[in-house]
DNA sequence: GGATGGAATTTGTGATCACAAATTTGCATT
DNA sequence: AATGCAAATTTGTGATCACAAATTCCATCC
């Protein structure tokens, strides 16, 4: 077994692994507009390196799904349709819903502790209304479960899939949080992983996702714009291209 | 939407891609060793490309977990261990339950009528003793299924747990066979698909891969070892390493 | 005889180059 | 002003090279 199962090793640090890291984050911030080319030269210059290692990262982000290849040779940002983003909620609740239930099972008591922990976080930052921290406390949430399932393929393609989702659920930040979704959802599931009550953690983790994805997928039609509640603050604009921020190298 | 759903684009004439496709089918025909290290440049020389391409081909293959990297930055094909096969069977069941609950309600009358056909032919070549066709067919009943869910991206992530899974059925074949498994489940799952009843659709699809890889997850102990009942025919060997054969480029 | 250390070899990584396919540009024609 | 077409530019692909990390080999020593 190796020693991360995630697929965001911290001791590869070969150029390759950094430009997939920092594609992979800018991807998260959404930093990347529906539909967006692409290229490698450009990549390669934000980055400062030459094409080798960011053809490797962009690949491996195709692989994944996070980017597509058109049959012209060029890669871009997927548009998400509505089926597509229903076609990943049915995924996600069956493989989410899978790992909570091995998560009670095998969460150790320290791993609950975290989980709780970031139940309390998000709280604590929606009532603040601090999105960014927000965001990243659900995803810190969700990821402290699938983690303690202790179930290492599992965990990687759990986070393939979010890696497809992640950009949009970032679009559409405001409207998603005004879904109605609140605290108790998560504190039945913690309460059924200190219970060791699989079936109901399963169970609770995938309405949990249901409900999330179904609001989503209200937003997008079927030709892949995405369509806010509210017009989203500046320079993100619905539908294709508008252009792109540069994105740093993280720190080495 | 693209073309093709599938990972094998044939439109996509490259390099990469047929030494892509190459890898694949020497990890399904079984010509890697479990544990066995995988370097570009034999891979190369047997292909008669440069590293370029085969540099591609192999990270998505590790991408994908059809090959793994070590620390040591060699790349292998992973051990299987018990472990392994049982969080493998769990999450095929979840997927491919999935994808057999979407092709109930999505299946075309020739998509049966071709899941049919292959279920025929598996049951002939078994009485056969053609274990080749056999393996092929099984797959092709599976894939005709999944392909008729219409789900492009859950397509895609179960074909690469079967490139995960396959090397080892291929190594287990006589004794995969022999464990309780009939063509009676197969007719079910149809019977299923053709009432447009998902529920049972899905059910009897999980039942079928649980079976079969509980029965495989018996064969494995934990230390990667794979112990067929009866011993293999001839040169390969349980364990790590043994030489490798050679594998050709397919026909351009 | 087995352990040890350094040289020789193997092997992955990243940069660069040549080239062909695709895209864009710019100009001429209707 | 719209259209067609060729030149110019952009962009992905594959090969090659230099280099460093890892591995193997082999002589030496305890």
């Amino acid at each position: 077994m190796p020693r991360s199962p995630s697929t965001a090793d911290p001791a590869d640090t070969s150029l390759r692994q950094q430009v997939y890291v920092s594609l992979r984050e800018a991807l998260t911030a959404g930093r990347f507009a529906p539909g967006q080319k692409v290229t490698f030269r450009y990549v390669a210059g934000v980055l400062g390196v030459s094409l080798t290692p960011v053809r490797e990262a962009l690949r491996r982000l195709v692989a994944e799904g996070a980017f597509e290849m058109q049959p012209n040779r060029s890669v871009r940002l997927p548009l998400m349709t509505r089926a597509k983003v229903l076609e990943l909620r049915d995924m996600r609740m069956a493989l989410e819903g899978l790992a909570a239930e091995k998560a009670a099972l095998a969460a150790s008591r320290d791993q609950i502790a975290a989980i709780r922990r970031a139940a309390r976080e998000i709280v604590a930052a929606r009532s603040r209304g601090d999105g960014v921290t927000d965001r990243q406390k659900v995803r810190e949430f969700h990821f402290a479960i699938y983690a303690a399932a202790g179930q290492p393929t599992l965990l990687r393609v759990i986070e393939g899939l979010w890696l497809q989702t992640g950009p949009y659920m970032n679009l559409l930040y405001p409207d998603f949080v005004a879904s109605p979704r609140g605290p108790a959802g998560r504190l039945r599931i913690i309460e059924a992983l200190q219970a060791r009550d699989a079936a109901t953690a399963g169970r609770e983790m995938q309405q949990d996702i249901g409900r999330a994805l179904t609001y989503v997928a209200d937003l997008a039609d079927d030709t892949g714009n995405i369509a806010p509640a509210r017009p989203l603050p500046a320079r993100r604009r619905r539908g294709v291209a508008a252009g792109a921020d540069a994105f740093e190298l993280r720190a080495t």
